[in-house]
DNA sequence: GTTATTATTGAAAATAAATTGCAATAGGGG
DNA sequence: CCCCTATTGCAATTTATTTTCAATAATAAC
């Protein structure tokens, strides 16, 4: 805990950049929870927290965030993108209901095996993979089936 | 060939819609070639061969068409979604360049097992996964390394 | 510590993607 | 052929994201 900020100062000053109580403000609310997020989730969060970082700050720092491998783009729903911290989570992939949302996450040996093959086979140097599983979840399913 | 117009023109139906030709229009240049394509470049390419479709129309009929499983959506880049066509097309997923852009489509049998065998521990219905590999292609992995 | 440089910020304006309102048009069942 | 209403084009709107700009503040140099 914490480590994500240490980290996050040390890609700052690799970079020539300025570290700033607002960059470290969002990082720390990212990872308060371990809920995926999006942009205007998080600025509602932060602001009832009594926070006064603006949405465009938080906007302009999420690519930065990324950059330094704290967060990724796991999925773009409703209009708008979705993030995750990965930083001290082993890599997983995720099973979502396309009716109620819910989400599962799961973690997959097999599929690093797979990615080193089709690095070979293509001669690619991979920097992640995202299996994005869709469907009905246990109770969603049969909702589902009764509208037939 | 134009078994994508039959299709939907029996989903069209069953739905108790109607069909007009704008969405035949839409259907045949999707499926007149074999890329992925995103609204604003279907708009173009419409219009450059006199269609007089409009881009509302487009964003109107693209959940239908969806829907009715002849296309799906396989990634948001550049702030739009992309697309791509299934319908008789073997289920791929992709590895694709995050500097130069270039995609490379892949079967890979395995996924069927993993999506099953999870379908059945979450006890899920499942509709589709999309394993999207995201790295440097042969000619960027060096260009990449060199910046260094 | 002070100063100078310039990256970063908040607020507002601008852009871009996607959706929607509305009047005109046109499928397709009767 | 007629009627009902789904669909269309266009324009206006909404929503996500980016950018502009003046003010602020982080850091490096002194």
């Amino acid at each position: 805990m914490g480590d994500e900020i240490d980290l996050f100062r040390s890609f700052i000053s690799q970079r020539g950049l300025r570290n700033t109580p607002e960059r470290e403000e969002i990082i720390r609310e990212i990872f308060s929870t371990h809920d995926h997020f999006d942009v205007d989730e998080l600025y509602l969060r932060m602001r009832e927290k009594g926070s006064k970082v603006s949405k465009a700050s938080i906007y302009r720092n999420i690519p930065l965030i990324m950059e330094c491998g704290l967060i990724k783009e796991v999925w773009h729903e409703n209009g708008h993108m979705h993030y995750e911290h990965i930083y001290g989570h082993a890599h997983h992939c995720h099973i979502r209901c396309i009716r109620c949302g819910k989400v599962i996450e799961f973690v997959e040996k097999q599929l690093r095996q797979i990615e080193k093959r089709l690095a070979e086979q293509y001669d690619f140097e991979i920097v992640d993979h995202n299996l994005d599983i869709t469907g009905y979840c246990s109770e969603c399913k049969n909702l589902v089936r009764s509208n037939d």
